[in-house]
RNA sequence: GGGCCUGUGGUCUAGCUGGUCAUGACAUCGCCCUUACACGGCGAAGGCCUCCGGUUCGAAUCCGGACAGGCCCA
């Protein structure tokens, strides 16, 4: 009777103690992921040039070296880290290359801060030693953090775009952008940050609401309303839509701009609005992006109010030499002296400020250098690029229909890419260097040869250099080796493009721009976009909101891998992600259980145990069923990139159904000495070799250190588990054995038992015959019995389940009151029911399998408890 | 003003190629120290799936609109 319950009575708590000689009773994060760390070598991690493997090339987005990898870095980097070892363990040649985007603003206004200086202190070459230094000191402090989470990347393939061996190739692609006709230089209205002193793109604007005056004056007889009276100098046209009945007739009359005295002509454009102000505009060269639009559109003339630093030029007469807002005030003041100004109102409106320092740009014509932008091609190549999620694509679209300059490329800085082109000072032609020679400064090296038209020797480099975004912009190229010369290179195009969706405008579009227009086709097969990181208060991470949470700290307390966790779980890929401590103390706590039962299958393994032993019974089977289920359930998500899904059936899998569902019902067979415990340790071995390399590129750490334990190699070195396991019966019957235990071990919950405690008879009646190898019996302390047949009780209907699949197609609008009629029915009526019933008045055919009845039995006679789970029925009797 | 996305128990989230009973986590409450784990187990409570229309026998799921939020742009 009681040969299968342990001596539960007799438990000592010295009995508590591991059951494995080797394994630590707590799993100390950090101790074991700077272990394997420190063991881990970064050659493993190598892409193979001579590999006859398919390649999985990454095109790793080069972050900025502020110092700092923030956790939206750290986000994108998990997504990145999870395919690149999840591709490696299927077979592929995989590069995960590190770059460093180095040059910009940042820098130079950080390192002026730091020094107390301004760039035109000191040399140039000074200067950008300067940027170097600092750079390479960030650079190394950003290393150690993707070091410490556990990222598998390729430092064999490292790039810094300052280093020559890099900004050799930018200087390269312009130049054959140049020869090839896609680089000009012209003067055209450009973004032009006024404290930077530079140039910048439209990507590099950002619009920010801001309260500003709306000033009504008498221009001439017209009223006109402006927010930028310090233009009135630039002033070339008033503008009034063609429809406006109030300047009927106005149409190139000329006017004299007040203060000034100038003449400038009324032009009729569609694209006035005559219901903002006073439905005149004055168009100055240049306000804003339409004045530019009715510049061109009308052919009208230049006048520069506005210089470089902001001040005021020749032709703002007696307010030259002022800042932009000091003659703004001067001149509304003297306006009212005048008389002429007739009111002001307060308007809300968006202003473009440059995204690097928050100073609201100017719009100036310059001499600039432009790449052209071939819409159509950029689009053609985006379209063959498959997105992640899809509606991102949308996006890049919605950009480049919206472009309508060219891109400007040259920058008025110092640390940057120069711009690799002489003049001649003779007869002004550009010279290039030779291809060999790259890289050059032009502010320092000097052409090989004479001037090829004139023969002179007197050259003036080019001091312009580049935007960051063409150094950046040929990641792709540089990491599938590109030498510089013209045609694809080798590895071209890479598989994936990881990135974040605020820069799909910027780096996704020029890298396509680029590629199209030096390799001939689109860079990526495919792009994978992620969301933003916000803080817990649901506000993206700011200073100011003191909301910001770096990846140390996070990794300092849980763990790199309960981090890597959050990371693949926190969201669905591509959407935004909040930050959350409970998801990573979840994700912690989930390592624990895991490390739990990792100790208790390695206790019994070390027991007796047989590799290799034939899996034969019930329950071992059906863990192999749900093995080979959540095998395939997670190379699906890994293949599309649907982390949360991988983690999710991951953690079901060990936590439900291997934990609380399987071990509980071979705890008993296991710790027994019986033939069948082989089994069970097979299956053990089984599902622990491969949970562990599921779980190896979201966990690389916790799976390595229980992968090594059971094997004594790498988990980083296998390959992904192909395992499918197929056997009906032992699913049918396992679900029945796990649903039975786990129903009587809540029923002795429901009657205040301790679930160790004996049962008495258990009779379990199934519609087949079910050897469950004693697992319920030992997993119950009770006499379990599997019986077929009914037992002999008394049969009572209860009611009705309806299968809405059947009877919503079959009856269509009948099927509500078809439901009602059968509901009505006498419950004895619903065994054999007729073929037909009448429902509203119509005789209707009762469909196949439309419900099945619920049965309630009755006890009868002798003292059992009754338990009903669809067709199985359990009978509990308490005399033992 | 335009484009894209989102709106599910206290919080976050899954489902969204339509099928009665809506997933999970954290938090809350109750019982249980059960020979791996109390960072555990077994339960409970908590939702007009933002709102209004439409399609349908049937909608969290599809369509239209409103409202709210986010991002990008004019």
């Amino acid at each position: 009777m009681s040969i299968n319950i342990f001596h539960w009575r007799e438990r000592d708590n010295t009995l508590k103690m591991s059951p494995s000689h080797q394994l630590p009773k707590n799993y100390d994060i950090g101790e074991v992921e700077r272990r394997w760390q420190d063991i881990w070598r970064d050659e493993d991690n190598y892409f193979d040039l001579d590999s006859t493997k398919p390649q999985f090339i990454i095109d790793t987005p080069p972050p900025y070296p502020t110092g700092n990898f923030h956790i939206g870095n750290a986000l994108n980097w998990c997504y990145i880290d999870f395919i690149a070892r999840y591709k490696r363990m299927c077979g592929f040649n995989v590069m995960f290359p590190q770059g460093w985007d180095c040059h910009g603003l940042p820098t130079e206004v950080k390192v002026e801060e730091t020094y107390g200086i301004t760039k035109n202190d000191v040399s140039r070459e000074k200067f950008r030693e300067m940027c170097r230094d600092l750079t390479t000191e960030n650079i190394e402090r950003m290393r150690a953090t993707m070091r410490r989470l556990g990222f598998s990347i390729d430092w064999s393939h490292e790039y810094v775009t300052m280093l020559p061996e890099y900004y050799r190739k930018t200087q390269a692609s312009f130049l054959q952008m140049l020869k090839a006709g896609d680089i000009y230089q012209s003067e055209h209205p450009v973004n032009f940050c006024t404290r930077c002193e530079t140039a910048i793109a439209f990507a590099e604007v950002n619009y920010t609401p801001r309260t500003t005056t709306l000033n009504y004056f008498d221009f001439d007889g017209i009223e006109i309303a402006t927010t930028r009276p310090e233009l009135l100098a630039a002033c070339v046209a008033v503008a009034v839509h063609p429809e406006d009945e109030r300047y009927r007739g106005m149409k190139g009359k000329e006017l004299d701009v007040p203060i000034f005295g100038h003449q400038v002509p009324v032009i009729e454009d569609v694209a006035v609005d005559p219901d903002f102000g006073s439905g005149a505009v004055m168009i100055c060269t240049f306000g804003d992006k339409t004045d530019v639009y009715w510049w061109k559109q009308h052919d009208l003339g230049l006048r520069k109010a506005i210089d470089r630093k902001g001040f005021m030029t020749s032709i703002a007469g007696p307010y030259a030499g002022m800042s932009a807002e000091a003659c703004r005030e001067a001149i509304l003041r003297d306006m009212e002296e005048a008389g002429i100004l007739s009111m002001q109102e307060e308007l809300e409106q968006r202003v473009g400020a440059c995204w690097r320092c928050k100073t609201p740009i100017e719009i100036l014509s310059e001499r600039q250098w432009f790449v052209k932008i071939h819409q159509d091609e950029i689009l053609d190549a985006a379209r063959r690029i498959s997105w992640v999620p899809e509606h991102m694509l949308t996006r890049l679209e919605n950009w480049a229909e919206s472009m309508e300059w060219d891109w400007c490329i040259s920058r008025q800085r110092i640390f940057a890419t120069p711009i690799p082109v002489w003049f001649c000072d003779a007869c002004g032609e550009m010279v290039l260097p030779a291809l060999e020679d790259l890289p050059i400064d032009p502010t320092v090296d000097m052409p090989k040869t004479p001037c090829p038209r004139c023969g002179s020797s007197e050259f003036t480099g080019e001091a312009d250099v580049l935007d960051t975004w063409m150094d950046s912009s040929i990641s792709v190229l540089y990491v599938t080796g590109w030498d510089g010369k013209e045609g694809k290179p080798p590895f071209f195009p890479a598989q994936l493009r990881p990135q974040g969706h605020d820069i799909i405008r910027t780096w996704a579009f020029y890298t396509i721009l680029r590629a199209k227009a030096l390799a001939g086709s689109h860079p990526w097969d495919q792009i994978l976009i992620n969301g933003m990181v916000l803080g817990e208060d649901g506000f993206k991470m700011s200073k100011s909101r003191d909301n910001i949470i770096s990846p140390e700290e996070i990794a300092g307390t849980y763990g790199a891998d309960a981090f890597r966790q959050w990371g693949a779980g926190g969201a669905t890929t591509g959407s935004d992600i909040m930050f959350n401590w409970n998801d990573i103390i979840a994700a912690s706590r989930f390592q624990t259980k895991l490390w739990n039962i990792f100790r208790f299958v390695m206790g019994h393994l070390e027991r007796v145990d047989e590799p290799g032993a034939p899996v034969t019974e019930l329950a071992d089977r059906w863990l192999l069923v749900r093995l080979s289920d959540v095998v395939a359930e997670v190379t699906t998500a890994m293949e599309t990139y649907q982390f949360d899904r991988a983690l999710k059936a991951l953690r079901e899998f060990a936590w439900n159904t291997l934990a609380d569902d399987y071990i509980e019902i071979v705890k008993g067979r296991l710790y027994a000495e019986e033939e069948s415990r082989a089994s069970a340790c097979s299956a053990l071995r089984m599902t622990m070799d491969i949970l562990c390399r599921l779980i190896a590129p979201i966990i690389p750490h916790f799976a390595e250190e229980c992968y090594n334990n059971l094997t004594g190699r790498s988990v980083h070195g296998e390959t992904w588990p192909d395992f499918a396991y197929d056997d009906d019966e032992a699913r049918r019957q396992g679900d029945l054995l796990v649903k039975t235990v786990a129903e009587l071990r809540r029923y002795k919950h429901d009657q205040g038992m301790a679930l160790n405690a004996p049962l008495g008879h258990v009779t379990i009646y199934a519609p087949e015959p079910v050897d469950d190898a004693g697992d319920a019996g030992r997993a119950l302390a009770a006499d379990a019995r599997w019986n077929t047949g009914t037992p002999m009780l008394e049969e009572v209907i209860s009611g009705v389940d309806f299968n809405m699949a059947v009877i919503g197609p079959a009856l269509r609008k009948l099927a509500r009151p078809f439901m009602e009629v059968v509901k009505a029915l006498p419950p004895e009526d619903l065994r054999s029911l007729p073929a037909t019933l009448m429902v509203n008045g119509e005789e209707i055919v009762v469909p196949e399998e439309a419900f099945t009845p619920k049965l309630a039995y009755q006890v009868a006679g002798e003292e059992v408890d009754v338990l009903t789970l669809e067709d199985v029925v359990v009978t509990i009797g308490h005399s033992s």
